[in-house]
DNA sequence: AAAAAAATTGAACCTTGAGTCAAATTTAAT
DNA sequence: ATTAAATTTGACTCAAGGTTCAATTTTTTT
């Protein structure tokens, strides 16, 4: 069963970044549940039957593993902010609709995030931090606008945003997925109580 | 300058006690900014102008330090908890009170919370995740009280409590003592925000 | 089937940092 | 001033875990 040979390659890259990718993503989940720490190199190649050297092959070392899960994050939440508003809706119903896709996402993707930060080293924190604050801007500023358009209360617009960006970080500590709570549950109930909270 | 020969040897425990608890809250102070492991004997020390080997005549271990900076902080929840309520006071304008007083100890105290509990072996992680849980109940318990007497909004008293709390842990991760932002500020903001987002 | 490339491993290396301890220093008691 | 107790230290041990690498196994190519 011969490939063709452009198409070959490809796939072999494709394969490697595929494994690279469940690599972290695998890491990441055990990084939300037992911390950065308490995680060895070890830990993660037996989850995927592999020796912890291996790991060296897709990986420069374990900070990187923790730099992309992070990267992987802020990626999902930008594509979530990239989401078009409809022209009529309020500011506060555009802010309804991220909010509920930032507890889906941190509830149903492997996808967890914003911990051990501290852990990173440099440049890399500091490009966290910076693409934490990029998302923190960005639904400020839908708050801000909510704030002109009559659909938000006054009020200091950065902590309206802490007060509800704390219950999606609280989630990673307390939600099991195993558990009879489901993602879109949550997603009503705290959609919910953050727009009353901050409607006016 | 003669000391009577009872006080003397009490002042002695109470000096103890005071170092001791000195070097937990400086650690805990630490471990909240940078976090547990990014967080030396020797950085400890350094802080309080001693060397690594001098912690160990207070404290048994590394661990001992970061399970007694948990304990200082549910200790002075606890105490928060305590305070009676009001007889014609609605369970709403109760939590009002308790979260508002949360916020200050959070803000004001050396006190910091709730990170690193993976750390935590065996038994004291268990006391600590057994005393997280009944501080979550007692919350809850007063979520359903208002939805009996009418002053909160029905619907899961678990989530509504995840909620609100979210933003409690959250502040330890943004809030800067040095900024601009003052905790009783912070308190009022949070308070309005939590009632607006459960009251009925 | 041989050769080349990719993937994985075992065994070692190395650094970091927690914990120990006997000795030195400081403080209090007689 | 001496003695005793309390406090602190420097030097050391030790284990854990991240990282490296030459050698081996597996997969793909010709």
């Amino acid at each position: 069963m011969a490939h063709s040979n452009l198409k070959s390659p490809f796939d072999r890259e494709e394969q490697f970044a595929a494994k690279r990718r469940a690599v972290i993503l695998s890491a990441a989940s055990a990084f939300r549940r037992r911390g950065y720490h308490n995680t060895s190199m070890r830990d993660i190649g037996e989850t995927l039957g592999l020796t912890k050297a291996a790991l060296y092959y897709y990986v420069k070392n374990k900070e990187e593993i923790l730099f992309e899960s992070h990267v992987m994050a802020y990626d999902e939440m930008d594509n979530i902010l990239k989401a078009k508003r409809e022209d009529k809706q309020s500011a506060l119903d555009h802010l309804d609709v991220i909010f509920r896709a930032f507890v889906k996402l941190l509830t149903q993707s492997g996808v967890s995030i914003l911990s051990d930060v501290d852990s990173l080293s440099g440049e890399r924190q500091s490009e966290i931090l910076r693409r934490r604050q990029k998302i923190e801007k960005a639904v400020t500023k839908i708050v801000n606008q909510g704030q002109k358009d009559g659909s938000i209360r006054s009020g200091d617009a950065r902590l309206h945003v802490f007060f509800f960006m704390g219950a999606l970080n609280w989630l990673n500590v307390w939600y099991d997925p195993t558990g009879r709570l489901k993602g879109e549950d949550i997603a009503d109930h705290f959609a919910l109580q953050l727009r009353e909270g901050i409607s006016s």
